[in-house]
DNA sequence: GTCTATAGTGAGATAGAC
DNA sequence: GTCTATCTCACTATAGAC
C-alpha cells in the first residue's frame, strides 16, 4: 500500500495542477493526503524540500507513463487491425513511436493532465528558484536524449529526411510541446488543435515518411 | 514625465522578471517605483488589478518594440552594407522579417529579457486565473495573426513552401519561440543554441528559401 | 512515523489625513 | 493622488506527546 509520504506526494501533484506552486499550501495537502503538516515537515524539511521531492516524483511518474505508453504502441502496431505481419519486428516504426510520445503530453487524462501542469510549474519556477533548476535540466536532457534517439531511428529507417541533426530535432519538438502545452492548458488553444499542430511539425522536420 | 502609476507598472515588470509573479510583493514595488502601498490598492484596487494591468503594460511594451524593430529591419534592408538597391522595395523580405521578428523574443536585452520573462510567468499563472485569461489570448492571438501574415507574404514572394496554412506555421513557430525562450530563461538551454533552433525551425516549416 | 497545539510572521489590504 | 499607520489573518514552521 502507498505509505503517507507518497501520499502527501500525490497530493502535491494535484495541489500544483489544480493551484499552482504559488497556490500550495502546506495545510491543504496534509488534509487531501489524511496527514497533518507536522509530517510533511519530517518528511519534507520545509516547503522547498516538499516541492523539489514532488519534482522528483513527477519526472519519475512521467517516466513510467512514456515507457508504457512505448510499450502499448509496440504492441498495437505489432497485433493492431491491420498491422500484423505488416512489415515485420515491433521496432520498426520509430517515427509513430515518436509522434506517439510527444502527443502523450497533449492529452487530457487526469494524471497528464495533472502531470503536465504540474511540469509546467515547476519549469516556471526554475527561473526563479535555482534548486529546481539542475533536476529540470537533467529530466528535460534526457526527455531529448530519448525523442533524439528515436529520429536517428527513424532516419535510419528511411521514415525521415536525412541532413538535419537528431538532436536538433529532438530539442526543437519537445520544446514546441511545452510551448503548446502551456498554451493548452492555459485555454489559450484547443486540445485537438494543439494536437494537429504538433503532428504538422513533426512533418515538416521528419518529412511527408513513406507512404 | 512618467506618472506614479506608470512607475508602478514598471516597478511591477521588474520585479516579475527579477522574481517572478509568486515573488511579487506589493510592498516591495511600492518601494521600487518611490509609492506607497496605499496607492497600488488606489490605481488597482489589489494585487490581482496590479497583475491584469501590467500584463496589458506589457503587451504594449512588447508591440511598441516589435514595431520599431520591424522598421529597423526594413530599414537596414533598404540601405544596410550591400542592401542597396538588391532587390527592390523595403517589404521585399518577408522572410527575414518573420525571422527577425521571432528571434526578437530570444535575445539578451534587459528590457526583452524582462518582458520574456514576465510573459512567460503571467503565461502560467494564466492557467490558474481565469481573469488573466482574456488578455492572454487576445495578444497571443494578435501575435499570432501577425506572423500569418508574414508567412503568407512569404508564400507568395515565393520565399516559403506552397501548400501548408501559413496560420498553422505561423502557431507552430510562435509557441516554439515560447517554450525555447522558457528554456532558455530558467538556464536549461543557452541563448546562442537556442536561436540556432529556432532558425532551423523556419526552415524546416517554409523550406531552404531562395538563395 | 505520526499527531495536536501553538508560536511567529510576512504580506495583503484598509482608514483616514493631507 | 498620495502618504502613514495599522489591522488582520492565512500560512509556514516548531515543540513535544504518543
Amino acid at each position: 500500500m502507498a505509505s503517507k509520504r507518497d501520499l502527501i506526494l500525490q497530493a502535491a501533484v494535484g495541489m500544483i495542477a489544480q493551484s499552482g506552486v504559488r497556490g500550495l499550501r502546506v495545510e491543504e495537502i496534509a488534509a487531501k493526503a489524511g496527514a497533518s503538516t507536522g509530517l510533511i515537515y519530517y518528511h519534507f524539511k520545509d516547503r522547498a524540500g516538499l516541492l523539489r521531492a514532488t519534482l522528483d516524483y513527477i519526472s519519475d511518474r512521467a517516466d513510467r507513463y512514456t515507457a508504457q505508453a512505448l510499450a502499448t504502441a509496440k504492441g498495437a502496431a505489432a497485433s493492431g487491425p491491420g498491422g500484423a505481419g505488416a512489415s515485420g519486428p515491433a521496432d520498426r516504426d520509430a517515427r509513430s513511436e515518436l509522434e506517439q510520445t510527444l502527443l502523450l503530453e497533449l492529452q487530457d487524462t487526469d494524471e497528464i493532465r495533472e502531470n503536465s501542469t504540474a511540469w509546467g510549474e515547476l519549469r516556471a519556477s526554475a527561473i526563479f528558484e535555482t534548486d529546481l533548476r539542475e533536476r529540470l535540466e537533467g529530466a528535460t536532457a534526457a526527455w531529448v536524449a530519448e525523442m533524439a534517439e528515436r529520429v536517428a531511428l527513424a532516419q535510419e529507417a528511411g521514415q525521415a529526411r536525412e541532413g538535419v541533426e537528431p538532436e536538433d530535432v529532438a530539442e526543437r519538438l519537445t520544446a514546441l510541446v511545452e510551448g503548446l502545452s502551456e498554451r493548452w492548458l492555459s485555454g489559450t488553444l484547443g486540445l485537438e488543435r494543439a494536437r494537429d499542430l504538433l503532428r504538422g511539425a513533426i512533418v515538416a522536420e521528419l518529412g511527408p515518411g513513406a507512404r
